[in-house]
DNA sequence: TCCGATTTACAACCATCGTTGTACTAATTA
DNA sequence: TAATTAGTACAACGATGGTTGTAAATCGGA
């Protein structure tokens, strides 16, 4: 009897795709409001779903935020090194193809991944307030994968003797750190592109500069 | 009546210095727990004050919040300017120096702030909760002065001759970035000495390499 | 010692929120 | 079509928390 007209769902059937409506709405909050300030009604009304199949399918709020934070990582990595490997599986010159690579990380798939970007923001305040396995799990699957795909990538250019690396890991972590412009503070990134691109080419040859070797300085 | 014997306050007069003992028990607090999680409660009892003196001195969570900001990133900035001046002011080896200068950023300074940078992460996070003219605040008595400070001594050292420099703000940016070993998501930075030392090493070794004049590489 | 300002303890208000139970309805399968 | 499953609406509970008013108490200085 209290049925009345609020909500008519998706028109069309879609259904037992409810768990990744959830995930992406869930993301989107997360991102946005951060964990305390999210709550499992913004969620549910984001994600188009009663708060209880939340509930039934996450089992508490924290279980749904890791399972988001594990998501959108596995994500974000997929996408980070699928550029990774189509701009430094074949090298033909280094500094153009560093730039276009750094280029390509900070341009369009920051922007397309900007929520994930965000999520990461919460889960390094956050971080003492998650289990330590779950950090690491994260940690896991994300970062770490990322870089040690890069690594590789740059032990293989070193191996070409076009790089000198001594600690492919390092390196690895400083081409990240080089060719990442973005102020953290703001998330819109007001940044243009030709900023981008004079700050990635800046980044990339202070990388290059750090790591060629040493007849090609 | 209701008079009972909790809380015999400071044993000592002290007094008027409410306003900083607030201060620095909320930024305990913010640090620790973040903006949404952080109660008024806690802060006060952290800083063995009542609630009613918080409301009285800064008029709401968000307006203390904002003090909390202004003053750590105020007081941060100044230890590291002095850290700053005291090791790139005369350089005598200067990869020796800048070495120094990371480990004297990266170590102690960085202990002594912890509670600092993890206030740093929250705001990272909180940047969309936050009003956008206190953000830039922020960032202005912040890491905009301490970047300032730094590219202005790699001004003068390249003025020397011992660096080629184009840019000296994104030459700062490099350089700090390249002395940052840790891993944002663990704050108690399990990273021991001698790791340190390993890190702050490569990255002024890259930075240096990046920067060097021509006839030094 | 007395006055004004500051601080405190306390209560109360109102809002938000995580979570659960439940009965009803829509979808899937046999 | 019947039975099982998954999803929804709704109400309710308990807890927490920001904020304010107020009267007593404490402190600094004249």
């Amino acid at each position: 009897m209290t049925r009345s007209e609020t909500a008519r769902p998706r028109p069309y059937g879609g259904l037992a795709d409810k768990r990744r409506s959830i995930l992406t709405g869930a993301l989107t909050v997360f991102a946005r409001d951060g964990y305390s300030r999210a709550s499992i009604d913004a969620i549910a009304a984001q994600a188009g779903v009663s708060t209880r199949t939340i509930y039934n399918h996450f089992g508490d709020k924290a279980g749904l935020f890791q399972a988001v934070i594990q998501e959108s990582a596995s994500r974000a990595a997929e996408a980070q090194i699928a550029i990774i490997d189509r701009h430094l599986g074949k090298i033909v010159d280094l500094e153009a193809d560093l730039v276009e690579f750094g280029e390509a990380l900070t341009g369009p798939m920051s922007a397309e991944h900007a929520e994930h970007f965000s999520l990461v923001r919460q889960v390094n305040a956050e971080a003492g307030h998650i289990p330590q396995a779950a950090v690491d799990a994260w940690q896991e699957t994300g970062p770490l994968r990322v870089r040690r795909a890069l690594a590789a990538r740059l032990r293989e250019i070193a191996a070409r003797g076009l790089l000198r690396i001594d600690d492919a890991d390092i390196a690895a972590r400083h081409l990240m750190l080089l060719i990442s412009p973005a102020e953290p503070s703001y998330p819109g990134a007001p940044v243009s592109p030709e900023e981008i691109t004079r700050l990635v080419t800046a980044g990339v040859r202070a990388f290059l500069h750090g790591h060629l070797p040493r007849r090609d300085r």
